[in-house]
DNA sequence: TCTATTGTTTGATCATAATCAAACAATAGG
DNA sequence: CCTATTGTTTGATTATGATCAAACAATAGA
C-alpha cells in the first residue's frame, strides 16, 4: 500500500479545499470529526460503499483537511484543525456553523 | 433570452455555494466584485473566453453568491453579501481573507 | 497458518462540468 | 433600418469525479 500523503500547512490551496467541502458526503465526515475528535474510517454510518468511502477520504487527506494515522488495522481520522485556521482564519468555523442546518 | 434566475436566501445551499467558490476563475470574479461592487461581465480581464464567462457568472448566480442587475446592453454584477453573510456568517470573510496570496 | 476485519486500489460506468466556436438575442447609436 | 457592442445559448469536445463490485493488502486473533 501505497504511504498516506499529506500536504503541508504551506501547500493547502484554497479551491482545493473547498472543493473538497463541496461535497454532501464529506461534508458530513467534517461535521462528524469536528465534534468526535478522531473516528476510524468504517465508524462512519454513511449510506456509500466502503470503496467510495475510502475515495472520499483520500479527496478530504490530499485538500489537507483531515489526517489519517495508521494504528494495526485501521485508519484514524482527524480534522487538521490548527493546519486550517492558520492558513484560512475563520474558515472552517463558518463551514461547520452553516453545515447545521436551521 | 430566459430571464435570470435568483434563489432566494433561505434556498442558498452550502454545497453549492462551496462548489460555485472552488473554481480559480470565479474566486477571482468573487474577489473583484467584493473590491469594486458592481461590475459588468466583460470588465473582468480573465484568460477565458466569453462564452466560457458566462458560463462562470452563471454558476455563481444559481449558487446565490451574485446578483445580475441588466441595464440596457449590459449585466452589471454584484456580491450577495448581506445574503451569504446571514445564512452563512463569516463564510464570504473568511475565503476573502484567505483568497489573498500571503 | 488460517480466517475475519478493515480499508485501499483497480476497472468500469455514468454524470457533471470546463471550455471553445458559432449562432443567437437585445440594445444603443447612427 | 443598419451596425456595432454585450452577453447568452447551443453543440461539441474533453476532463474530472462519484459510484460500485471485485480484487487486493495488511493486520489481529484463534
Amino acid at each position: 500500500m501505497r504511504s498516506l500523503h499529506h500536504p503541508g500547512r504551506e501547500q493547502l490551496d484554497l479551491p482545493a479545499v473547498l472543493y473538497a467541502l463541496s461535497d454532501p458526503t464529506r461534508l458530513e465526515i467534517v461535521r462528524r470529526l469536528a465534534g468526535d475528535g478522531e473516528l476510524a474510517c468504517g465508524t462512519f454510518g454513511l449510506p456509500v460503499t466502503k470503496a467510495t468511502l475510502s475515495h472520499h477520504f483520500k479527496v478530504l487527506r490530499e485538500a489537507g483537511l483531515i489526517q489519517t494515522r495508521v494504528e494495526g488495522v485501521h485508519r484514524y481520522n482527524s480534522l487538521r484543525k490548527q493546519d486550517l485556521d492558520t492558513r484560512f482564519p475563520g474558515l472552517l468555523k463558518a463551514v461547520l456553523k452553516a453545515s447545521v442546518p436551521g
